[in-house]
DNA sequence: CAAGACATGTGCCAAAAAGGCACATAATGT
DNA sequence: ACATTATGTGCCTTTTTGGCACATGTCTTG
């Protein structure tokens, strides 16, 4: 039941004469000569074996069944002009962003060039926050979270799924090792959850032994400590991405688990404002094309 | 306010992908190739300077802009072709119409051939009578009627308020004649209204003095004696177009006047069949074509 | 793991559509 | 009668659209 539609550009012209019931006024609307309006009414009207005009004395009018096919045609047009209207305002406001320091550093601020470039008049106004507090307390619009979340969570879109894998400096660990080698190293600790205990369980080896280095610390300063070649962290391979591209980290094993996931949070009533649906579908575009697999 | 439109040839391209999620099979639904497709969406994107879809590892998958475009342009394009499927259906059925039998014979026949080739499927019945009688009555659909009507009637839409004009058989009067001639010809008059009497006082002469032949007959007599050539009438110059086209009368005077006028009458609830809306507007075309001058 | 199937992007060219110009017709108003 | 307005049409140019063939990259399958 493919919809048999009529030459577009023959309805755009058809509509404008319509509305002006004259075909010089719609070739002036439009743009072009009058020939054209003609040839396209006159092609409508072939084509849909029906007089949409009349001829009058001067100029012309609309028949009944014209009359009839006009009133369906404009406001569908209109309804297509609306929607497109969308595209040609640039879009202005700010938007207050509360996102966690770490997914901030490595998974915000590397995107946001690619948002800046479309948007340069949408002011970004990042906060980070690591406790998962109301909204409105931080006077954000939006909020990136960590959630040890079930499966799809409408109000909580997600933005990032990623595993969890052992990364480490590539001085520190050059090539992949053993679950084994790869324990016996120092393991940088998160300061809430003893991540390394449930790896070391899914990779069939005993929990490993506290160590003077198992200090556990803000995910921010374990990331650095990583970078800087002081241990192993268990980190989100989205979030290591650039570091990992760039050669900074590299992934110790293939080992990998989901504690939860990013989501997007936010405050009630802001997505009435344009530049923060904006910031909203940006966001969950960039989350998709990741996904996806392309950039 | 130009309203600005996109592309359409390309926005007919971008919503076929956008239902589909796959170029491919846009392509195959407008059956063209591929190609098309993915330079029509390329162009829109362009156009519009946003993306509107973004690339999966195996086709494409639409972005949140795109989404919202496409529910946007889906239910346009829709109720283009919902409108434009109207042209597509052959109308059946069956019309009845009752009409006074003067306008049924010397207007509405001489159309019908119109009507009979644009709808071969839709059967007239039609009906003579001269009274005003409830359409019920004669369980007619439309009627057609001549009223002592006020200005627009919005329930009973014009057909022909052409005013009435001295007619006669050129045999009887080769040429136009003064009004103090033509009043002493014999004068058909109308069963119902003495209509001489008044165009005298138009034309400035006293009134006609009754003759051997003023008996007053029906109309439709009255017309067929002044064909025969056996007097003058008053009559409508719609009705006596043909006959004036092919010579079997002419117009003996340029003093006219109007007595009232012809109205389209619907039964209640018949504009529901397609059949009687197509009958309708097609009057209504007619009584348009005629009154604007062309046929 | 190699081969084939899929899905899309792109250069190049042909076909088709659209548009402009100039002129014709027809009616209107001065 | 004549300029003006509004549209139809033949002829030609420009623009758009579409197809083909090939390239890339991924997924599937044997």
């Amino acid at each position: 039941m493919p919809r048999s539609l009529p030459p577009l550009n023959a309805l755009r012209a058809f509509e404008a004469a319509g509305r002006h019931e004259s075909f010089s006024g719609a070739a002036e609307e439009l743009n072009v000569n009058h020939s054209a309006i003609s040839r396209h009414v006159r092609g409508l009207e072939d084509r849909l074996g029906a007089q949409l005009f009349r001829d009058l004395p001067r100029g012309v009018a609309l028949t009944q069944a014209g009359a009839r096919y006009l009133a369906a045609i404009t406001p569908a047009l209109d309804r297509i002009a609306e929607a497109t209207e969308v595209f040609h305002q640039r879009p202005a406001g700010q938007v207050t962003v509360d996102a966690e320091p770490l997914f901030t550093m490595k998974w915000l601020v590397p995107r946001l060039g690619d948002f800046y470039a479309r948007f340069p008049d949408v002011e970004l106004r990042l906060q980070a926050n690591s406790e998962l507090a109301d909204l409105s307390r931080y006077e954000a619009d939006v909020a990136l979270r960590f959630f040890h979340a079930g499966p799809a969570n409408q109000a909580a879109p997600l933005l990032s799924d990623a595993p969890l894998y052992p990364f480490a400096a590539p001085k520190l660990v050059p090539t992949p090792l053993s679950p084994e080698e790869l324990l016996k190293l120092p393991l940088l600790r998160d300061r809430r959850e003893d991540t390394w205990r449930h790896w070391a369980r899914l990779a069939g080896c005993p929990p490993p032994a506290a160590a003077a280095s198992d200090w556990r610390m803000r995910a921010r300063l374990a990331y650095e400590s990583a970078l800087a070649g002081h241990g192993v962290i268990l980190a989100s391979s989205e979030l290591a991405q650039t570091d990992l591209a760039e050669g900074r980290l590299v992934q110790c094993s293939d080992i990998g688990f989901r504690m939860g996931s990013y989501h997007l949070v936010l405050a009630e009533g802001v997505l009435r404002r344009s530049a923060v649906r904006l910031f909203r579908d940006w966001l969950l575009d960039q989350s998709a094309a990741l996904r996806s697999g392309k950039q």
